[in-house]
DNA sequence: CCGATACCGTACGCCCCCGTACGGAATCCG
DNA sequence: CGGATTCCGTACGGGGGCGTACGGTATCGG
């Protein structure tokens, strides 16, 4: 009775993982059964026991990248105390280090409420962590609240300009003067700026 | 032989317009031939006298909204002389008269080359025009660039988030206080600042 | 060892869309 | 007034994707 223990060739996670780098791919639109299939090395007949709809898996799939965000968020920043640092890693992390593909795709799809409902989490938990540093950093909480909507901005259309324009801002050295300005006015008027 | 002064019920024009206000409601890839023929009243079948293909009608829709975002700004700016009053208009329209809708839609449509090159048009057209006035009230070139793809990031960023989480930025006052920081920031250092 | 269950592959119907072919109607010119 | 051109409507073929039905196979429990 219990469906524990088996060896499951394409498990439902594998189906949701292989459906998250479609999306990175070919984006939430582009996100096919068939396409899922051939990454895995199967005909898409398999998925249907698995998840009800192309809704569930695509469902399955944002909850995979959802849930990867938070932890990988959490993991990286728990351990640092200091706001000063906290914000500063944040920066690099979001500009330099990451590959915002998914982030754009899904702005791409938000058409779907599915995934404009996750978007609208990320945004809010990205948001929130951003405003929480700063008002560690000493400014009032809806001062911190509007320089987080600011800043998250900043990110979001530079993401979209770097991969919609690339001659704008092609090499890395003129990505990390923006963050460097970009952290200025984030301190502006705090305890460390 | 010259084919002019015709009545034309559904002239090629025609076509072009209906093609970007589907576009606006349906974006790039919801661009059907037969949405554009039924908001026309029309069947589809009489668009291949106009166009040789889809990919012909949207390259239309394009050069029609390219040429109007031009026209639009050129006559909107350029009887302002003042470079401080020009960036406040220019801001002012961007970010409060604007209704991005068919920049966002463009976005999320930018898998098509002709899209993504109309994009990188404008794109470069609004930075150019933000970069002048920038320079005009002292800054030097490479600075007042560097700004201007900052405050067009800026703008990006804030038009995705304003549609895709709309609880962020609900009220106008706060859309005009994010406008007055980023005046601010804009402004440090140059002449008026 | 045997039956039951879970899972996969193939094939089908259905829908949406593009582009083309053909027939018909209205308009313009001599 | 008559022919020609332009334009539109309908119908068709081709392609792709979703979801379902059915048959086959391997694994698990008794």
């Amino acid at each position: 009775m219990s469906p524990a223990g088996r060896p499951a060739q394409t498990s439902p996670d594998a189906w949701a993982a292989a459906a998250l780098d479609e999306i990175e791919e070919a984006g939430v639109r582009g996100l096919s059964v068939q396409a899922v299939a051939r990454r895995l090395g199967v005909s898409k007949g398999g998925l249907y026991h698995h998840y009800a709809d192309r809704r569930a898996l695509l469902r399955a799939a944002l909850d995979r990248w959802e849930h990867r965000q938070v932890t990988e968020l959490n993991a990286r920043f728990d351990a640092i105390d200091d706001p000063r640092r906290r914000l500063h890693e944040l920066l690099e992390y979001s500009f330099v280090r990451m590959a915002p593909t998914v982030v754009l795709q899904l702005m791409a799809g938000a058409e779907d409420p599915d995934v404009a409902a996750v978007l609208e989490r990320a945004a809010e938990a990205r948001l929130g962590l951003l405003a929480r540093i700063l008002e560690a950093l000493g400014l009032p909480a809806d001062a911190a609240r509007h320089r987080a909507v600011m800043g998250y901005s900043h990110y979001l259309g530079l993401a979209q300009l770097r991969t919609q324009s690339p001659g704008v801002l092609a090499t890395d050295g003129l990505v990390r003067e923006h963050l460097a300005v970009l952290e200025a006015a984030l301190l502006a008027g705090t305890d460390a700026g």
